[in-house]
DNA sequence: AACGACGCATCAGGCATCCTTATACAAAAG
DNA sequence: CTTTTGTATAAGGATGCCTGATGCGTCGTT
């Protein structure tokens, strides 16, 4: 029996789902579907009621995710404990990030990770702000990238980066002509922004109350692509991240300024549940994003290791990242 | 990661030997190195220090047996629970047993058994009776087969059958033209027997005492076969189950007599731990023998079962029986 | 009601995994 | 020194698992 195959049995019943069973364990549903028949036949009893809505365990299949939930618990915190003695980076590790750093700053980090270790899978998450610092806390993900990291007891925060928060306006904006803008020039423009509860937001009715602004918000969004389409289509301006809209302003469809005031800067941080042991694998997750892409050794280099590696050359090579990098969208 | 491999590196660590490891689990001790070996290189670092004097673990090793343990002994009941609700009739089963019905009452029952349940796997041992309940109570083994059943609060006990009790000769004793015999016919000779504590050697005793016979002993022993050839080369006379001199008397290298003054009994019975629950190959083991050989229906017949056996007829069919019942000796 | 979207089941084919057999090798025993 | 016992290694083959394609219900839409 592979605890692989309890795993996922657990996956289902947690999030009532096959398919998402599957790229939880970075499999495909078709090997899902088979596993669970499997474990039906060799047992001689249903374990799943596949019905229209979800799936719900039988009885026997309660006492199966019991009893595997445990099972599955205990085996990878022994992986853990084992990687640690043997310096083993390997393993899945879970993150969640927000919309604007997993697609904007993150990429560079990960490729670069996944090149490291070729053996580690990533998850990544894509998730509000205080879905992040919720999942940590459950143990649902490992590590949380987000911005304005909150002071919290049970989250231990990491800096990771600073943005520069820039004003973004579309093109045929009387300020599109400008390079710099005052605040003053704010005044009457309509707005485009984050949700309220979102950092970000607040960062921004921060830094433009400060300065008196009062702005007017006409749309508001979860995540940064909506914002920049609502700019570009004229429906007002934006306080954004700089990084985010490199591509839009270098094609012409966005116009950035910066602020004749300053320049505010919007911190990053890698946060994770403190007291939570974290595996070798997220550690060096870690790392990699503290100490900057491209600055990884091009191997652990340490001996054995290097062998195993090379043992294999002809292993299915599981070709590009992306097929390791599990993309999941949480919100809509 | 198999499961199964977990437990092949506790039974290493348990047993001191990969050989033994390797028996307990129906794979060649070749396997068991393998499996060895790739969690070492899974994890990076030596888990079994291999000295002149058996096998130790590391200190990972340690570790890895400390959670192999639990998740193992946690995944074996919830397979049992498995099993139960779906009446399915698989897994191993332990069972010891003291030489004579070993070799001589159980190989009927026992082939009956593993025709029915192909799924069943029967460690069969041999073992002197006291280690029988001893190994009953630590739980190393399911069922035991003894002789003179003790009765003790911790050990369950079900009759199973009786075998008579006859003497043997070898063909040059006087005795050997007879067919039956006195006891007082006895006097002044010698016998060879079993050990002074085992079970039936205990009944012999008393059944000669009681009819005035004080035997002097030449030789003990501590299992049947010994004991034959003893008698054989005319080392002496002994007292023994009937069936188990079926061969040397109908070859006439032994002759057998029985008591004029009447039969004796030897009850035979199954034996397991109190407040265990038995499994249901456990079970219908039981039921085999106290069914009697022969008795079995050809097939289960509980619909979906009979499908699926016979869905795979091509299957790897271990030909003999004997290659699913593994014959440890711990005796001598 | 027809249609597409979604999610699970099924099938066939390829390939990795793991086991067995055979053999090497080391240490201990006779 | 040979034999025995016990583990490691090599080669080959069977098993099993996964993927990709496809089928088939159910649900929500227009």
């Amino acid at each position: 029996m592979h605890i692989e195959t309890l795993k996922v049995f657990c996956d289902i019943i947690e999030s009532g789902s096959f398919s998402y069973a599957a790229s939880q364990n970075f499999v495909t549903q078709s090997a899902v579907s088979q596993q669970v028949r499997s474990l039906e036949e060799k047992y001689d009893c249903r374990l799943i009621e596949r019905g229209r809505a979800g799936v719900k365990p039988t009885a026997a299949g309660q006492i199966l995710y019991n009893s595997s939930k445990d099972i599955v618990r205990r085996f990878l915190e022994l992986e853990n404990k084992l990687r640690e003695i043997g310096s083993v980076v390997a393993g899945s590790i879970r993150v969640g990030t927000v919309y604007s750093v997993g697609l904007h700053e993150l990429p560079p980090y990960l490729s670069d990770f996944l090149r490291r270790f070729p053996d580690v899978n990533v998850h990544l998450e894509y998730l509000r702000s205080n879905k992040i610092y919720e999942d940590l806390i459950e143990g649902k993900i490992d590590l949380g990238v987000v911005a304005y990291p909150a002071k919290r007891s049970q989250i231990v925060s990491i800096p990771f980066r600073n943005d520069e928060l820039v004003l973004i306006v579309p093109p045929d904006n009387a300020l599109a002509k400008l390079s710099k803008v005052h605040f003053s020039q704010l005044e009457g423009q309509r707005f485009v922004g984050y949700e309220r509860d979102i950092p970000t937001r607040k960062a921004a009715d921060r830094i433009l109350r400060e300065h008196g602004v009062k702005p007017v918000y006409t749309m508001e969004f979860d995540n940064i692509e909506t914002i920049k389409r609502a700019v570009e289509i004229s429906l007002g301006v934006a306080i954004v991240p700089r990084l985010t809209v490199e591509h839009e302003t270098a094609r012409g469809s966005l116009k950035m300024l910066e602020f004749l005031e300053g320049t505010f800067l919007r911190p990053l941080a890698i946060i994770h549940k403190r007291g939570r042991e974290l595996s070798p694998a997220v550690r060096k997750f870690i790392e990699a994003l503290t100490a900057g892409p491209g600055t990884g050794v091009p191997r652990p280099a340490k001996g054995e290791r290097v062998e195993r590696n090379n043992d294999r050359p002809e292993r299915n090579d599981r070709s590009a990242d992306a097929d390791r990098t599990e993309k999941a969208e949480k919100t809509a």
